[in-house]
DNA sequence: TATGAATGAGCTTTCATTCAT
DNA sequence: CATGAATGAAAGCTCATTCAT
């Protein structure tokens, strides 16, 4: 990508951000065309390849970006004396729902990037769903896990866990109008029951 | 479609299934191209259209076909006397490994679809997709839900088991080459540590 | 075309032509179907081809074979003492009449023929329309036109009339079924009218 | 069609109308190629669909722009105190002549229009033969057929004068090069012909 | 910097024609 | 003689990308 993007005012560049994002959320790499992004961004055609060079270009910005300031978020809020696996993750789960006020499709944006199809989709953005597993995984070694029964394999309840988070917001997104609130009562039920029987007692 | 194809040599129709559902699988309906399938069957760009019209046409005959062996699959094997949830869920997974060995990419194919994000592909496989749901449904009234802990929410148990046997199968796929058997291995693992976690006692 | 075409059946000859007389008619060349005319005729795909080689080589057959068929009809029946030209024509519609007992679709070809843009049909009908014009000229050679009033130009007056008829029967052709007792009726009123304004008197 | 082919340089509009006029003209809806088109106008293929969405899209456009500029020619010049049928006729072909001027192949266009048999481009331009038939009787409300002798039947004589002027222009289209000045000078001699044969005295 | 008209490779689909049986 | 499954060139159309202004 062309640096100078960030010489533009911020208002343009979260416009054409927004507009993106949008667009990727809610059609995919493949059927997300590029008239619809300048259009919902309100500039030309020429200036989204000057600045991005190609649709796989910025597609692979905007997995950077949204990378980036998630981690940040993440990073930012995480209480770091917490070591309860679930607490932990309902942690995450809020600090996600603050990043979404900026941009609110952010998270949409980031659950489609993991079931892209495209081939060369998958390939941009190999490297960044790669870093973010690896923030998770960071957080998570202060999980305390033996307070998982005998019967649960860590590694498995995590990725069950992780597994369900992300198809629950898939869900909703699908079937119409993502709603983050819903989503977070829906999440928290989820990691309450799975606590409840997963921890000892 | 037209029905003369099923006059064709059982391996001719085979082959061209087996072609279609490789493509399909890989690269999802939109990525799929009907010269990749025809070069891949060994047939010509013509017949691939006499006997299926369109593009979509053949991809509507494979859903159909899919969930139709499958149907099968399961009906067939299914022990009728057993209420236990996660003994069922085992012989359902025991009943798919066998429908592999005729068509290594039945199973791939119908995970795509239900991940498939094209609005033509979608409404074409509505129908079945509600279909395949309804047999999963149907076998499982016979589960006897009383043997779950009272933390387990029964409905949420099942909507989290289903959502990851199909996960751990997508991810097998895309993580290249799909192996049924490591697969079948997984999927018990996971469904035994989950009966042991959710089941009293 | 393949003259043993000739030592088949006639029924099966004759299915064979009036078929493809009644596609032709009824599409024009260009969106007539081999597979349509096949059909028709109860006959496969290979044996057209065999016999006419090519669609245009069929086209072409059915050109010569109508053309030949017409003449016969209106040699046949024309009345060699009448000379005045509107009953002269009269007599050839009479004629034409009587050929569409055995073809019904022959007369709607013959006209289709003339007005068909495709340009390989157009080169291959070429010398038969040629034929074809040429004997109507032989015939109104009888006609005695020092009977037409001195305003009246005979050859404008002859190719008006010509393309009269024509025009009528395309017409009833267009709007629906062809029915030549009722095209008969119609090009006698327009005869009758004419040959009042033109004749002295 | 998409508004901003108006918007631009006229030069370009008006090669890309001529262009697709000339290939309509000559190969009818069927058989004209956008391949032809966009080669004869000096565009590339995606130009054409930008504007026009589809061949028949562009077929559409075509035919309402030759009718509303036919319109407008015959509207100029016409003489509103004429009332002899033939008198207005050859006024009307004078008007057709001068829209000649700017796009050669304009009254081809119209002509074949007439003609076509393709059942998509038939459905697309009913509403415009429709319109122009319409036209040409509202202007020939003004005509006095109380001047037509009795003999002559005055819609017979209407719609063969009509079929007489299509006919003969359709036939020098057809036997190579139209040419609009002598095509005029035919037309003229067969009105002047039907006039003194029709009308009294 | 910014525009949007213009491009063309690549896709699905059609249909006259061929050829093994 | 007869079949019809099989072919593939050619057509209409899409859309990421380019470039003159």
């Amino acid at each position: 990508m062309n640096e100078k993007f960030f010489d533009l005012k911020t208002e343009k560049q979260d416009r054409m951000i927004n507009a993106s994002l949008k667009i990727f959320s809610v059609n995919g790499y493949q059927y997300a065309s590029t008239d619809d992004i300048v259009k919902e961004a309100g500039i030309s055609k020429g200036l989204l390849f000057h600045y991005f060079g190609s649709k796989l270009g910025l597609y692979s910005f905007l997995t950077d970006y949204c990378v980036r300031y998630i981690k940040m978020e993440i990073t930012n809020i995480k209480n770091d004396k917490e070591t309860d696996y679930f607490v932990i993750l309902k942690d995450i789960e809020t600090a996600k729902l603050s990043a979404l006020k900026k941009f609110p499709y952010m998270q949409q944006f980031l659950i489609m990037m993991e079931r892209e199809d495209s081939p060369d989709a998958m390939k941009a953005t190999a490297e960044n769903r790669t870093n973010l597993k690896a923030l998770y995984q960071e957080i998570m070694k202060k999980a305390d896990l033996s307070k998982f029964r005998a019967e649960a394999n860590s590694l498995r309840i995590m990725k069950m866990v992780d597994i369900m988070l992300k198809s629950l917001m898939y869900e909703e997104i699908k079937t119409g109008a993502f709603k983050p609130d819903h989503y977070h009562t829906e999440a928290v039920s989820y990691l309450d029951m799975i606590s409840s029987l997963v921890n000892k007692n």
